[in-house]
RNA sequence: GGCGCCGUACCCAAGUGGUAAGGGAGAGGUCUGCAAAACCUCGAUGCAGCGGUUCGAAUCCGCUCGGCGCCUCCA
């Protein structure tokens, strides 16, 4: 099956050609281990699932790689010039060590509860420093770096297709904005490739290196460690939309520069989660994490599902109405498939016929043509409602299409459970009152088993009973 | 100031030239002792506003209003 993604290298959807026909080589951008993610972070990280899990539903293996930083970097607008985690360590009383490992623990424990796939390879920047060095050796051999003030920069001016994918030649920026201009450097483009010369004092982490003593720049580690696992030239490159004109960019100069050769095929991007119209950020102290959706009594999934009711190059509006309704609809969905599943077995994906094929093409064309998850739900309820699709069949595709939703369909439990003795006991004595018209005893019975998570429905065939889900 | 982008029903959200997907909430109905569930029906003559192009525009162009992001912390 045909993919389509929108690259961020021209700016258009295109159809996805791989380096190598059978597997993927593709690089998200992972988290920096100084504090929890918060949603809109993990908003990114359901998008890149998303991909990966698209990719191998069209048939490729991939090779899926992410790094995990745990050298700091800059703190935030309130700059006071610290690392983010030092700064993190010496508040809380830990070591960087300390502190990496406990929010990387945090991290997978946050994408586990998500159903994202684990990447195959999660390499770690402190271990990779010696892949830094000699990158950026290659580069100073290569005539595309400078030192001044102690730190190894990398002259942009000397990368001619600098800033392409950003379009930064359209822009008329405006140096220090935001920043600081750091008066070492040649020009505002230019990047720290090495710092020996700390603007912190006591630094924790520092290491050995050819220029002295010191630790890595902000981007190296990714071109570092994803050349490492997937080689100078490869498939797909994702990450949060704002990493496109500073870190995404810097990683190819320096990539490029570095082989002489075209680095990554396809960019990805996914756009953010909003929060009061705002973006969501750690520094605006407007976040939540996903521990605190939990803590409210939603479940990781019903943010997933919530996640794919957007497009993920829309920025997507988080407030709790609109969770409660993600709730609510994957209440419903799970219901369906738990009846579903106690009606008949699941037809094999390629034995679907009629009607729920034809769904499940239209399905596949639009998850695959540039990841549309919203009209691939439109396909999935509409499978769902269909009055004249067997059970058999809507099972088959609807847990067809959860390969790519991963919303742990096959997980639901039959809609049949077997019942405790005691549970027994009140359905019959529900009936037996019932029968005699004492309708006080039997809501009685219906209320107690409701507390136990026992859903009773009266039906022309007689009484049934659920699981509440 | 420059660049990128957005504005679709009560809420969220698809849709990039052919006459408005889907979900949630809501209303009415069937069924029921009552519920619950399920199912049926209803819901924007309209896509921020105003012009323009076109046989035809939410979709293209222009202007106006409102909002978001970026311009070296950022998913």
């Amino acid at each position: 099956m045909e993919v389509r993604l929108h690259n961020t290298l021209g700016r258009e959807i295109q159809v996805f050609n791989p380096i190598n026909k059978s597997e993927v080589g593709l690089y998200c951008c992972g988290p920096t281990v100084y504090n929890y993610a918060h949603i809109g972070n993990l908003r990114t990280y359901v998008f890149e699932d998303l991909l990966r899990r698209s990719l191998e539903y069209a048939g490729y293996s991939v090779n899926h790689v992410m790094n995990v930083t745990d050298v700091g970097h800059l703190t935030g607008d309130e700059d006071d010039g610290e690392d983010k985690m030092e700064k993190s360590a010496r508040e809380t009383g830990k070591t960087p060590e300390e502190v990496a490992a406990f929010y990387t623990e945090a991290f997978f424990t946050d994408i586990d509860r998500l159903n994202i796939v684990r990447p195959k390879t999660a390499c770690v920047a402190t271990k990779h420093i010696g892949e830094m060095i000699a990158l950026i050796k290659k580069l100073e051999e290569r005539g595309f770096t400078y030192t001044s003030g102690g730190n190894v920069y990398f002259d942009a001016s000397k990368f001619e297709r600098y800033g392409e994918m950003a379009l930064l030649d359209r822009q008329k920026l405006r140096n220090g904005a935001r920043i600081e201009i750091d008066t070492n450097k040649k020009n505002p483009r230019d990047f720290v490739l090495w710092f020996t010369k700390s603007k912190f004092e006591n630094h924790i982490m520092q290491w050995d290196s050819p220029w002295g003593k010191g630790y890595p720049g902000w981007h190296i580690e990714c071109s570092a460690m994803s050349i490492k696992y997937l080689g100078d030239q490869f498939d797909i490159h994702c990450g949060g939309i704002d990493h496109i004109p500073v870190h995404h960019t810097n990683e190819i100069a320096q990539s490029e520069a570095a082989s002489g050769k075209k680095w990554v095929n396809y960019w990805v991007h996914g756009e953010f989660l909003l929060m009061d119209k705002q973006k969501m950020a750690k520094s605006a102290g407007n976040f939540l994490t996903l521990q605190t959706l939990i803590d409210k009594g939603y479940e990781a999934l019903d943010y997933r599902f919530f996640c794919l009711g957007g497009h993920y190059r829309s920025q997507l509006v988080f407030n709790f109405d609109s969770l409660d309704a993600a709730r609510n609809a994957r209440l419903s969905l799970n219901q369906r498939v738990s009846e579903l599943k106690s009606e008949a077995e699941p037809v094999a994906a390629g034995n679907l016929t009629g009607r729920a094929l034809e769904i499940m093409d239209k399905f596949s064309k639009d998850i695959l043509n540039d990841l549309n998850a919203p009209k691939a739900l439109a396909s999935m309820w509409a499978l769902l409602k269909d009055q004249d699709i067997a059970a058999s069949e809507k099972l088959g595709a609807v847990l067809e299409m959860d390969r790519v939703l991963g919303l742990q369909l096959d997980k639901v439990e039959s809609d049949s459970p077997e019942l405790t003795k005691e549970e027994m006991a009140l359905i019959n004595q529900r009936e037996a009152a019932r029968a005699s018209k004492d309708w006080a005893k039997a809501d009685e019975a219906r209320d107690k088993l409701l507390s136990m998570g026992i859903i009773v429905k009266d039906t022309a065939n007689g009484s049934q009973w659920k699981k509440r889900l």
